[in-house]
DNA sequence: TAGTGGTCTAGACCACCAT
DNA sequence: TGGTGGTCTAGACCACTAT
């Protein structure tokens, strides 16, 4: 690196901030690749590994992406699919007779894909029986759900449903649940989803997420912990989604509601 | 690092899993010090280099803070602040006589501030202009928050407001709104907050926001953008927050709301 | 097989922090 | 001042990808 300054910025601070000015100004457009490693290092008068520092920093910033064996490539970026509130309503499911989901990654010209890849009964968790009212050695249906857009992995959720809820219907044993799907068959053990409530918060993913979402470096996950809620203001279901943040979002429009009410509404 | 296995996970995964487990197992408490790079180095049989990308592991999963020159520390998991949408309400405003952000992280047995940093008339980003109905070029008040815990900083908002709500109203220049903040002044101007919309998202921070956040290694922010929506359903403010994923969450409380009735109320 | 990223070593010097 | 993390070098071998 051209080290004129004293005492300046590391010289992988600089290569990576010369980078970055490179792809943002346009000169590398989206799925170009960088100049590899050696390259970068010899061109710029720098270790191997300093040039390597440089491209990491960038691989945080979720700028590029890494690929063993083949480069290093600018990052496209991607549309968000957006869910809110509306993907529990009845409506939408008569309306499209598809799940929320693969409305939403239909409409983007996608193609969704849902795999139900285990369904048990286990005692609850605590911070699940807390929300569905339940006591900690209740047994509850566990549900675990792979979203796929184009075959890319793109969230999983897991449902937990109280056990005498569950029981005797598909919810507690089939894979494939039918037209309407998941809220259809709550419907039909009589429980209505009238009120939803939401946590939201984000982390970066664990090695095992980062693997099966296939999350790229530098990308963080979106987890959402749902909690329905029926016509009588009683919880019935909670679902923990993961979701990879650069390609999810959430869209919320709701009242204002009064802080009294609102208590009342989560009881 | 022993190297009983042919062809196995590289030594710096090995010893960061073997950390790992000292910190979730107990071994080591939130507060601790892990041993010094050069220490874990000798210890395990690798070079430096090799500890030092173990902890760089850790990091970025969030399990550790690593400090300049003092060492490397187990992180304190950290209590969220919450915030949903009856931090907009009237009634909390009144009851309390604070800010929704101030209730929240008193509540917390933290002490709260907010500095108002900047109140500028510039044109509309493109993306708020949007969300305003409004064009590029038309005015609009920007003021800046940030928000501190205990003198921490936790999370920053820019608001925008079209020009000729603000003009003549301490929107447009005063720093301290008086009594009930920001959505009393809006009551005042004729406009009632009665819906909101937000959109959420995360991302990794920039390296500006990482800084003036003091975000740690390994921790995402949250982007929320917040619409505010008066009686008459038309938008009259826009909020973009960041905020550290570590130290913020959301909680929404909302109906299931049929699509139909969902796309009259955003326009 | 050649080129790419992934990892590792051994040693060096700098910047920060506590004593 | 001594110990800590931050960065860098120069070279090596491995694993993956394309030809």
């Amino acid at each position: 690196m051209d080290d004129d300054q004293q005492r300046s910025e590391p010289a992988s601070h600089l290569l990576a901030e010369l980078l970055r000015g490179i792809i943002t100004r346009g000169e590398l457009a989206p799925g170009d690749r960088l100049p590899s490693e050696r390259v970068l290092a010899s061109e710029h008068r720098v270790a191997r590994n300093t040039a390597r520092a440089a491209i990491r920093l960038l691989a945080d910033q979720g700028l590029v992406d890494v690929q063993h064996g083949r480069g290093v490539f600018v990052r496209h970026p991607r549309k968000l699919l957006r869910f809110g509130a509306e993907r529990y309503s009845r409506a939408l499911r008569d309306e499209t007779g598809l799940s929320p989901f693969r409305a939403e990654v239909t409409q983007q010209h996608r193609t969704p894909r849902v795999d139900c890849t285990s369904i048990q009964q286990t005692p609850a968790p605590a911070d699940v029986a807390e929300r569905l009212g339940l006591n900690q050695s209740d047994p509850v249906a566990r549900r675990e759900n792979w979203y796929y857009a184009d075959d890319e992995p793109v969230q999983y959720g897991v449902t937990w449903i109280p056990w005498n809820i569950a029981e005797g219907s598909p919810l507690g044993n089939s894979a494939d649940l039918g037209p309407g799907s998941l809220y259809a068959r709550f419907e039909d053990t009589g429980h209505s989803i009238t009120t939803i409530r939401e946590e939201v918060t984000a982390r970066m993913p664990s090695p095992d997420e980062s693997r099966r979402l296939q999350v790229p470096d530098g990308v963080p996950v979106l987890v959402v912990t749902h909690t329905g809620l029926n016509q009588h203001h009683r919880p019935f279901e909670v679902t923990v989604f993961t979701m990879r943040a650069d390609l999810n979002g959430l869209d919320y429009t709701m009242p204002v509601t009064d802080p009294q009410r609102l208590k009342e509404s989560r009881l």
